[in-house]
DNA sequence: CATGAATGAGTGTTCATTCAT
DNA sequence: GATGAATGAACACTCATTCAT
């Protein structure tokens, strides 16, 4: 059950054809590059992990960084996924959402759930993003046409509302996305061994960003 | 002018001795470790960049890694000094900083501005840290023995006068550090090349903590 | 004819598998190192005199220690091998050697012989085991277990006959070997060039131990 | 002048005219060849260990194999030294000696003592010849000319007594120096740390070339 | 004279990639 | 399809040697 992820990532490619060879090369792609970083990874190394030849490798993914994106790019439309689906904007004028506070607290929950399964996929993303152009390109993209514009509506809807203050939409996002990353990070990169009330780190996460952003008296 | 910080970087290695090589090695080092990442620079790149033969470098710099450590380790104490200096904390005391709000937007200003002179270095430090541990202990000792300690009195000092929430410290510090390091690199990684009021973001950021931090009603 | 040792050498580690290119490697290695000495050849040397990549050599040997240790090892137990045969020792109760002088003569014109076909090996050994304590340690184990006990029991045998001198194995075993050696140095490494007759030599060796290891009147 | 280490020699024989620096270069190349090899020993090393600059070695010694040769010549003339003098051979036929045993005696204690004294050096210069042509070459004379004529002489004077065998001469004398070769070899560096009755083997060693070389009944 | 910084060719070893099997 | 042997360029690092100080 703990690697039902993996089943999601190749399902994502398009191929749903389960090839097993091919998992076992993606999962130990992410294993491995989670843990020294791409660069310092190499192809022997995975080809080792996964219990493949390194032929095998060059077979499905052309190159290194052919392996690097095919790892990477599931996990990032995966993320922003959440986003895509109409009914998510609709519930917020649906009143399914009836406060920006229920909004946060549902999705940053949602989000940080999602951290803890990906992680070692996310670190990945967070590592390479500055030395991939296309990867850094590719984000931008989603979030241009799929994040930004949905995010806006919603921040729109709250502001009209009266419930957050009226400053531009990136500075909303960016305040948002900030804590949670945040959070995440403190999370599970860097005391990843403390003791955490979780729960209550989300909540007071909420509350932190909910005031931030509640308009000044 | 725009690489003074390098002069720096070498008086802070304790050697004031200017060593016209060093200088070109370190300033080489950062540039393509800040523009590749540490593994995929070769040490042949760097000498070539720097000007000088290959074994030029091994005689400064027993190993790779050691050189690594000779790029950021001077600007992770330089980025931790402000904290070390007595009187920044007695300022607040004595008044010079009579709220967390001034508090806030100078620290605030301050270490925006040290990103943007040294904003190479952080990226390597960003990059580095997961996957050097000694870089990871460095900077968890200088948080906990120099950072932590001062900040927590700061932050008690305004929860008792009710300026800020009574929540834990390591939370006020997270969110605190959360909002700028977003501010950062927002503003120099991902969108580097957007125009930037960035008097208007620090004050926004400055806005958004503070009413964040806010006791609630 | 002349490089059939090899075919022994790779059949000897097991791997019977006929590997041209592993043989190639083997070939040119033994050749530098007995020409050049281990440490002063390069294993670009070898990859160029065996007409591989440098790349390959590395494919079946981790190291260039590993390729001298798989180079003279094989050798080493060859030449312990005569030792070990049971019917060796027999032999001589039964009467095959029917004196010290026979059994002399055999083994010199034996060991001569194996030193003539397999004298570069029989160098890099001798060069390298001052350095290599693994070497050393090797030899004197093969020394300890396989030869010296078999000797031994050779040696009381003709004692006790009063066919030699009643003096400690060691020192039997030193000036016999002493002789050997010297013979073969001489012969192939410090005056190959020389006219010798072999036949005579070897003669006249097996008479200067056997005369200096007769009883004393 | 490829020959510069003549000028050590004549140095070493004449006045010890050499400096303090020098002296400990020297030493330092001897412990370090002795140790590790000359290939082996870089000349950093080599440096460290003088406490001198590695400048330092290469104003006195062109090039390392200039300092192999500065090391290893004087050594080698040293221990042929004992067979220029005059009165070595002298004394025999004046009776000094009035047997081959005696003579034998003297020479291979006095050898022996210098081969405890001078052991590193004679390690290196086993080590070395092998692969330094000049080396060889040198010693090939300093035999031919000094060594093997006057131990013919000696050896035909004992012959001429009827005290030792009518072999040719050069089988006369690989058989006294393998012995005793064998000997120091055994003695100091594969068994060194065995507990030895110096004097017993000697005076084995003697016995067993005596009688090895008697004239057979 | 002595130094040690500087060099660039060379070291042993690893790499991503290819390709015959 | 899958393999793993083979490659040669690249890697981090060391070397003997030079030369300005």
């Amino acid at each position: 059950m703990k690697e039902d992820w993996l089943e999601e990532l190749i399902a994502a490619t398009g191929t749903d054809k389960r090839n097993e060879r091919q998992m076992r090369i993606l999962e130990a792609a992410v294993d491995m590059f989670s843990e020294k970083g791409y660069s310092a990874t190499s192809t022997s190394e995975i080809a080792k992990r996964a219990g493949v030849a390194e032929g095998t490798i060059f077979r499905y993914y052309k190159t290194k960084k052919d392996l690097l994106f095919a790892v990477v790019m599931p996990t990032l439309t995966k993320f922003a996924a959440p986003f895509f689906v109409q009914t998510f904007v609709k519930e917020i004028f649906d009143n399914t959402y009836d406060s920006y506070e229920n909004f946060l607290r549902t999705v940053i929950r949602n989000r940080f759930e999602f951290a803890r399964k990906h992680f070692p996929m996310l670190k990945i993303l967070i590592q390479e993003v500055p030395f991939q152009p296309e990867l850094k390109d590719e984000i931008q993209q989603l979030f241009a046409k799929e994040i930004y514009s949905r995010f806006e509506k919603i921040a729109n809807h709250f502001q009209e509302q009266g419930q957050i203050i009226e400053i531009p939409t990136p500075g909303v996002l960016r305040f948002t996305i900030s804590a949670v990353i945040g959070l995440i990070l403190t999370r599970f990169l860097l005391l990843p061994e403390e003791k955490w009330d979780d729960e209550a780190e989300i909540e007071s996460t909420v509350q932190f960003i909910l005031y931030g952003l509640t308009p000044r008296r």
